[in-house]
DNA sequence: ATAAAGGCCACCC
DNA sequence: GGGTGGCCTTTAT
């Protein structure tokens, strides 16, 4: 059996930088911020690859909507990580968790550092708000992307009206 | 099978 | 503030 093609796109936007969106059966299957689809090797390992902007330019704008569509993903990893990940798309935008606090709430309060290992690996940046964790020292903590872009990312959050993410 | 490496945290100075 | 040991999963030997 053959593996699905991976449609890719990158694109700029004005605030982040290049971002990297792929596609797998029509479903996002990575969002990050960068312009190196290689980014995407360590996911999809053996899938083709095929750049494509046609394909992929709606998804992108649609992140920038107010209601981008948060269901369509198209997931790998282990239950480990998806538990992690299910439990980041529950924090609001504006809010805040610790890397502790993910922990407690999949049901595995001593595994905070795994989570962290986790929480890096997560393929969808933005949807899957991953920039929202923070030490539980309020630190800012590190960031697949750099604690730079993770710090910008979350004080336009601070924003009341805005037009990124939700 | 085993080792090493992580987006951590609580604890000790 | 800065180390350090323990914790747990994943990936590389």
């Amino acid at each position: 059996m053959t593996k699905s093609s991976i449609y890719y796109g990158i694109f700029n936007s004005d605030d982040y930088g290049p971002i990297l969106l792929g596609l797998c059966e029509e479903k996002i299957a990575f969002l990050g911020l960068t312009d190196a689809p290689r980014e995407m090797r360590s996911h999809y390992k053996t899938n083709p690859f095929i750049h494509n902007i046609e394909k992929t330019r709606p998804f992108f704008e649609a992140l920038f909507k107010e209601k981008p569509l948060k269901t369509d993903f198209f997931f790998t990893g282990t239950k480990f990580q998806h538990d992690v990940w299910k439990a980041l798309e529950g924090i609001p935008r504006g809010e805040t968790r610790s890397y502790s606090d993910v922990a407690r709430a999949i049901g595995r309060p001593r595994a905070v550092r795994a989570v962290g290992t986790a929480i890096g690996h997560n393929p969808i940046s933005l949807l899957i708000p991953c920039h929202r964790v923070l030490y539980s020292n309020g630190a800012i903590g590190n960031y697949r992307w750099g604690s730079a872009l993770k710090k910008k990312l979350l004080d336009y959050e601070k924003r009341p009206i805005s037009t990124v993410v939700q």
